[in-house]
DNA sequence: TCTGGGGTCCTTCCACCT
DNA sequence: TCTGAGGTGGAAGGACCC
């Protein structure tokens, strides 16, 4: 079984704002350079797609809301999600945060049509009710086929491809819907005469070889003879951990560039550290202002998490870069991961000596953001006034942020605007988008309030117990600030 | 049109070793 | 001793996915 969430950011936030829902939502980044991540079903309907730039959307949907994305809220509902499939089957293969590949054989969940399609029936019955959301459900006897089939059954549908039929379905479909063809695939083959899957079994394997190598060939043969006995698998291992910035403009400066290089190799630490991992190859990323990319990697002589490190083998994989024309993203990786931390002692000396001269401390290399921040608004995101209760911020600029009123069980609401240093306001977390399913006692249906302390003082105090197992994102959250 | 961020896998090239 | 074949590991780039 595949199921694939409908429009997840986007519906999350609907979901989350009632005055979104029914209208035009598209989630993505807000910068000049931001793309597109989600657009909802009634902002599909102008021509908005995922992977699309902003500014192209805004001129096909300029009355769209458009709002970043909050992965936390996204995360936490996708718990809940996968919550529901691990009761289905131990076998569940997280694809993303909104899609899942799951055993129903396994655990002897289904044993035929029926039955899987009653559990893909119920499965979607659950969702809606805890999460409040619709998702889509693909029933094949491959990964392939179930993935196919969802696709076919959004929205909010449930597709089954019967046993037998699955070359008759297959064959008249575009190359494009297989796994694994992508736009320079695509247009390979295109070349070649070959648009539609039969034609693609036609060519034979031999010839498809030929054209796109030995992996690529033989697997899309044989996908195109809809054989694929890939098993569902649980437990994937992580191979490497990232982390890049794209910047709003250029930038030309080599010691800014060298900053930031150190910054992200932080960052890349920060997360490696927080997996419980270290690697051995640091690689370095960086996105000229003509959009070339070009990657320089070194390997260390064992794996490290020392942020030191990290940050002295990147600035000298920066040495060999020519950055001038400037730079619009840099990025920091490591790869050949292991699940121990033993220095290699050259790099563990190198390392001392470089935190000795940074007066860095040793833990959590993290960050930290702005150091005397303004208070910031992004557009979407959850507050709480000490009068008005719960909302979200519709907009802000100059000096003022607009907020709207409303709470995921409540009628739309109204807005009103404050100054961006207004104390009555402040940042919130989202609230459940379905009012606490089984919850024992005080039903306080109240839009806002309830129990909670929750004063000025530690924003962190307020995280209400709507999502049961949301530790609230190892990352992604607000800056951690511990000097 | 003007292209994010985080990944995975594959291919090619090269150096080195046997 | 020279040459070549083949394996391996690292570096770089490309394609793809969500």
């Amino acid at each position: 079984m595949h199921l694939d969430m409908d429009a997840f950011y986007a519906s999350a936030e609907q979901a989350s704002k009632p005055s979104l829902r029914g209208k035009a939502v598209v989630v993505g980044g807000l910068g000049p350079r931001g793309v597109v991540a989600t657009a909802s079903y009634e902002a599909r309907v102008f021509g908005v797609r995922s992977a699309m730039p902003m500014a192209q959307a805004r001129r096909l949907a300029p009355n769209a809301a458009y709002l970043v994305p909050r992965f936390a809220l996204y995360r936490s509902v996708s718990e809940q999600v996968m919550g529901l499939l691990h009761a289905l089957s131990p076998l569940v293969e997280p694809l993303s945060l909104d899609e899942a590949f799951v055993d129903l054989e396994a655990a002897g969940a289904a044993w035929d049509r029926d039955s899987a399609r009653r559990v893909g029936e119920r499965l979607r019955v659950e969702i809606r009710a805890v999460t409040g959301l619709t998702g889509s459900v693909g029933l094949a006897a491959s990964k392939m086929l179930a993935k196919i089939a969802s696709e076919e059954a959004k929205p909010d549908g449930l597709v089954m491809v019967e046993p037998g039929t699955e070359r008759a379905l297959l064959g008249p479909m575009p190359v494009r819907t297989l796994p694994g063809v992508g736009p320079a695939t695509g247009d390979h083959l295109r070349r070649a005469g070959i648009t539609s899957v039969d034609e693609l079994a036609e060519a034979g394997e031999d010839e498809l070889v030929r054209l796109l190598g030995k992996a690529h060939g033989h697997g899309l043969y044989a996908m195109a003879l809809a054989l694929d006995d890939r098993p569902v698998v649980a437990e994937r291992e992580t191979k490497s951990v990232s982390v890049e910035d794209t910047y709003d403009v250029d930038i030309h400066d080599r010691v800014r560039v060298a900053t930031e290089v150190r910054r992200l190799a932080d960052r890349c630490v920060g997360r490696l550290r927080g997996a419980g991992l270290s690697g051995r190859t640091i690689v370095l990323k960086v996105r000229r202002y003509d959009f070339s990319t070009l990657t320089r990697s070194e390997t260390l002589r064992g794996p490290t998490d020392d942020p030191a490190v990290v940050r002295e083998a990147a600035g000298r994989l920066l040495d060999s870069v020519d950055t001038t024309g400037g730079v619009r993203l840099l990025g920091v990786g490591v790869s050949g991961l292991a699940d121990y931390t033993q220095e290699d002692l050259f790099a563990q000396a190198a390392g001392e000596r470089a935190v000795l001269e940074t007066e860095e401390e040793p833990e959590a290399p993290v960050a930290r953001e702005e150091p005397a921040q303004e208070r910031r608004w992004p557009s979407g995101h959850d507050v709480r006034h000490s009068v008005f209760g719960h909302g979200w911020v519709q907009g802000s600029g100059l000096g003022r942020v607009t907020v709207r009123f409303e709470t995921p069980g409540s009628p739309p609401g109204r807005v009103r605007t404050f100054r961006t240093d207004d104390p009555e306001l402040e940042p919130a977390e989202p609230l459940p988008l379905v009012s606490a399913v089984p919850l024992p006692p005080s039903g306080s249906r109240d839009p806002d309030e309830g129990e909670d302390e929750g004063d000025a003082g530690g924003q962190a105090s307020s995280a209400p117990a709507i999502f049961p197992k949301s530790r609230s994102g190892k990352e992604g959250g607000a800056a951690p600030s511990s000097p």
